[in-house]
DNA sequence: CCTACCGATCGGTAGG
DNA sequence: CCTACCGATCGGTAGG
């Protein structure tokens, strides 16, 4: 393998936070995790907290970039909603590390971090807020607040990360088909 | 205060892993939130873990409570999820640190005690399973497959340990009302 | 429940 | 990226 590089510590933080939380992670198990010493990791990062920032900000990143194309063209409310469920399924599962350490290890930032880490998983709220709110005022969805129905809708969606195994009987498709329908059903579209 | 009793111990370590996590709190830090120092503790309990065994077993106990609560007596399928609901928001809100901790901290408990939580949490989700298993055959549910049903129903419920504040707007009971209005659309009730 | 302490491990640094 | 190391903190024990 070649010189490992800052995001390959990175990624390799991010696989160990999700396995084992950031306070039961050390240096030197990311070390070990990359064949050198806990030491030789602040050559790549200035801090263990830096790695945690680091790992988060890319989760976000993924989540937001789900949401962008799921808007994308003119589409239905229900099928905006199904590429959104869709979009989320695939970010947990093609990126599980980063999107899990964003939605569990969040709260050990330190304040400030903490704060921006809040505000991106609000600004990715504020999109499914924004169409069920639609879904509502349009009459495709029955009269649920939009705040609740996000958060039950993400809910749902979240918790894969604790019991979907991509190798298992129930496909990426399927899952996402199953879970954009039950959502569907639970806003009344 | 009076004496701090083994209880009281259970109780504290409840609300430091719950808020920081199991290896985020420290022996010491527990002492601190008792007024003792952090080796005191260990003529209540033997080991940091014992600690977290304890406290998932009271979480686990209040669920298994809750779920033979809703199923006395005879009522609809509609009716034992509601109930079902509610206990879950009950177990969720008024033991809120040992409920926490059963969902999030019992996969840092070693082989042998993570074996047996999965297994008392496997049993909780067998109840869900069966009232759904029920409603489809009698009719009263939509063609769910009752694994995914209980797993979407729970992912909602159990999510709610992130966000919902007894103290906010929304009444325990509010909602309460509003998840089983959710779930049992989803469910096609 | 405290005093006094143990070896192990933690995040991190200086210098090469 | 390693060598060699730092002070701080970890879970835990002996003895009272």
């Amino acid at each position: 393998m070649a010189r490992t590089s800052r995001e390959d510590v990175i990624a390799a933080a991010g696989r160990l936070f999700a396995d084992r939380g950031f306070h039961g992670t050390s240096m030197r198990d990311l070390g070990d995790e990359l064949g050198l010493l806990g030491s030789s990791l602040y050559s790549h990062v200035s801090s263990k907290e830096e790695l945690l920032v680091e790992v988060i900000a890319r989760g976000a990143a993924k989540f937001d970039e789900a949401a962008a194309a799921a808007r994308a063209g003119d589409a239905s409310v229900a099928e905006v909603i199904r590429r959104l469920v869709a979009g989320h399924v695939d970010v947990l599962v093609e990126h599980a590390s980063e999107a899990r350490t964003f939605l569990d290890e969040a709260r050990y930032l330190e304040t400030e971090e903490r704060d921006k880490a809040i505000a991106m998983r609000d600004n990715y709220e504020g999109v499914w807020r924004k169409v069920i709110a639609d879904g509502v005022e349009g009459g495709e969805l029955r009269q649920v607040d939009p705040v609740l129905g996000s958060i039950f809708a993400l809910s749902t969606l979240n918790a894969l990360v604790r019991w979907y195994d991509p190798a298992g009987r129930l496909s990426k498709g399927e899952l996402a088909d199953d879970i954009a329908a039950y959502v569907l059903e639970g806003l009344g579209a």
